[in-house]
DNA sequence: CTGTAATCGAGACGGTACGTCGCGTCTTACT
DNA sequence: AGTAAGACGCGACGTACCGTCTCGATTACAG
C-alpha cells in the first residue's frame, strides 16, 4: 500500500510514506465513492495511518485533496504548440473535456470546484494554487498568435479564454451535456472568427 | 414567525404554514451562514418546526433549497422581447451575472451547483427541474431570431447558448473573477459576430 | 439483552430500557475489565446504547457507576437488630468485609472510592449519596444499645463507628489483608471493652 | 531547570539530572492539578526532558509517582520513642494524620492508594515497597512495650496497628472527615486499654 | 357537535464522523 | 549509551447532526 520509502517519524520531517498514502487513499476514495463518502477517518484506515497524522499535515478533507489534485494534474492540461492556433486550440479544448469529464483528476477537481461553492476559504486556495497557473498555460496558444502577428495584440486574451473554456466547463458542471469535438472544435472556430476579424475592424 | 397562514396539523394535508417556514428559514440560513452551516436541525429550529415535519415532506435539505429555488427564481430570467435580438441578450446575460452573483436566490443557486458534484441524484433533479426549462427562457430570444429570418434556421441553438451563458457561469463558479456589462455584451457581441456570418458561409 | 421494556425515547421521559442497559453493562464490564479498562465507548457497544445517549443522562463514566452502585447496593449493609449488641455488630462487619471483598458492588465501590482520591467532585457526591446513608446504617446497632442502656450516652458514636469499620475498609483498600470473622469479630470485642468501660470510668 | 547537576546524555549512564527533575515535575504537577490531570507528557515538558527519557526509566506515570513517594516520605512516618507507649502512639498517630491530610507526600499517597483500586501490579507494588516497611516502622513502639513488659507478648501486633491506624486511613481515604488530635488520642485510648487489659484476661 | 385520524411540536433514540488528547513506540542528530 | 525533540499508529474522548421513533396536543371534517 504505502511502497517501500522509509518511515521517518521524526523531527527532521514528516514522513512521506504517510504523506503520499494518505493521498492515494483520498483519490481513491473519491472515485470510488463519490466525495459524500470521503471521510477524514476512511482515508486514514484505508492509508493505514493515524487520524492524528492527517489532521497535523492537513487542515480537512479538501486540503487533501487540493493536493493530491496537484500532484496528478499539472502537468496534463498544457496546450500543444504546433504553429498552428485553431489546430493547437481545438486538441486543447478536446484535451480538457476528455481531463473533466473522464480523468480521476478531473473528478477531484469537480470536487473541489463543488465544495468552493460552499467554502471561500476553499475557493480562494483554488484559485491560488492551479486555476492562475491553469490561466496561464490556457493564454499561452493565444499569446503565440500574437507574437506571430495572427491576432491583433489588443484583444484581451483572457476573455477570449473565457469563450473557449467556459462552455466547456458549463456543460460539464452544470448542464452535465457531453462536450465532444465537434462541439469544442466548433467553439475554437467560432471565437477565432470573432477574434480573427477583429483586426481588421 | 411564519405569517397568518392557519396551523393545520390534521389529516387533510400538510400544513402550509409549516412548509412556508421551512423555505424561508432554509433560504436566511444559507445566506447568513453558507450551505457548510446549514443543517436540517437548524432548519427546524429557525422555521419553529419539528425535525420530523421536515422528513415527512422533504428528502434532505437539498430537496428543500430546490424547492425555495423554485419559489424564489423561477421568473426573474426571463430574456425580453424587444424585436431587438442583441439587446435582448444583452440585457438577458446582465440579468443572468446579476442574478448569479448578487442575489440570494443566485447564492442557493451556487450551492445546488457545488452539491451537484456530489451528488448525481440532485444533479439529475436540478437539470430536470430547472435548467432544462431555463434553457427553454434562454433559448426564447435566439427563436424569435430565427422566426424573423435573422438567424439561420440551421443554427445549433442550444450551442449558442452555451456559448452565451457558458462563460457567465464559468466565471462565477469557477475563477470567482466578476462579469460585467462590458464582457458579457461584448460575449454577446462576439457570438453574434460568428452566427451572423454562418448562413453567408 | 434489555428486557421488555417500552422503548419510549420521546420528550415525556427517557428511555427506562436504556438507563437500565447501561447500568448493567457498566456495572459487568467493571468487574470483567476492571476501571481502567472501563471506557464509555465499551459502556455503550455492551449496553447497545448510543454513545449520546449515555452523555445525555449521565457527565462521566463514575456518575454511571454511581447508579449503578445505588441500584446494587443501597440496601445489603443494614445490621441485623437481634438485641443483642455483640452479635449484631459482629454480623454486621462480617457482612461488610464479604460485601467489600467478594461482591460485584462492593468492586464498584472499591472503584469509586479510588477515583474520588483523583476527584473531589466524585468524594463530594459519593459522601453525600451513599456514604451519609451508610453511616446512618452503620449507627443503629450502638442508637439501639443507648437506648436499652447498654451504653453511656455520652459516647461518641461516630467515633465508635469508625474504630469499627475503619480497620476492615483499611485492611481492603490499602494493605490488602484479608479480614476475616477471626479479625472482625476481635475487633467488636476490642471496641465494645472499651465502650463498655467508659460508663463506668 | 533541575539545579546544577551535570547533563550526562552519554553512555555512562542515566541522567540524574533528568531523573530527580522528573520526580520533581511528576510531584508538583500531582499537587498543583490533581492525578486526573498528570500525563507523562505534562511532566516530560515540565521536567524539560524527553518523553522517551520517561519511558526508558519507568513503566507507567505511577512508577514515577512510587519512586518520588519514596524519595520525599520513606523518612517523615517514624514513630518517636520515647519510652512512653501511650505518648509515642499519640504523637505517632498525629503525625500520621498531619501526613496524609496536609503533606504533599500524602497527597502522592492518596493518589497511589486510589489508582491502586484500579491497578493490581500497583497495588503489589505500593505494598511491597511501601506499606510493608511503613508496617514496620507503625509495630515499633509496641514491640518496644512488649519488650519492656508493659503488653502481653501473645498479642497480635498487626491487628493492633491495623486497629490504630485503619480509622486514620478510613477517615482520609473515605469520609473525607478530619483526624483532629483529639480523634487519634482517644483512638490510641481505647486500643491501649484493650490491649493493656489482654494480659489481665 | 362530537369523534376521529393525519399532522404538528417536541425531543430521545441508535448511529457515524468529527477534531482533540494522550498513550507508548519509533527514529534521528547530538553529546 | 543516553538525550531532547517530535512524528507515528492507536484508542478514547465529548460533540454535532443524521434520520427514525414515540408521545400528547391540535384541528378540520364526517357522521
Amino acid at each position: 500500500m504505502v511502497g517501500d520509502a522509509p518511515h521517518r517519524g521524526n523531527r527532521y520531517g514528516r514522513s512521506e510514506r504517510a504523506r503520499r498514502s494518505v493521498l492515494e487513499a483520498a483519490d481513491d476514495l473519491l472515485v470510488e465513492r463519490g466525495f459524500a463518502a470521503l471521510t477524514v477517518e476512511g482515508i486514514a484506515v484505508r492509508a493505514g495511518v493515524a487520524k492524528q497524522t492527517i489532521y497535523r499535515w492537513w487542515p480537512s478533507k479538501t486540503a487533501i485533496l487540493l493536493e493530491a489534485y496537484a500532484q496528478d494534474a499539472a502537468e496534463e492540461l498544457t496546450p500543444p504548440d504546433t504553429g498552428d492556433l485553431a489546430a493547437d486550440l481545438r486538441a486543447h479544448l478536446r484535451t480538457l473535456a476528455a481531463f473533466l469529464t473522464g480523468s480521476d483528476a478531473g473528478a477531484v477537481f469537480r470536487a473541489l470546484v463543488g465544495q468552493a461553492q460552499h467554502d471561500a476559504g476553499l475557493a480562494d486556495l483554488l484559485r491560488r494554487e492551479h486555476l492562475a497557473g491553469q490561466r496561464e498555460r490556457d493564454r499561452l496558444p493565444l499569446e503565440r498568435a500574437v507574437e506571430r502577428g495572427e491576432l491583433d495584440p489588443g484583444l484581451d486574451l483572457d476573455e477570449l479564454v473565457d469563450r473557449l473554456v467556459g462552455p466547456v466547463h458549463y456543460r460539464v458542471l452544470v448542464t452535465g451535456v457531453p462536450a465532444p469535438a465537434e462541439f469544442t472544435d466548433a467553439l475554437v472556430a467560432g471565437v477565432l472568427a470573432t477574434a480573427a476579424r477583429s483586426p481588421a475592424s
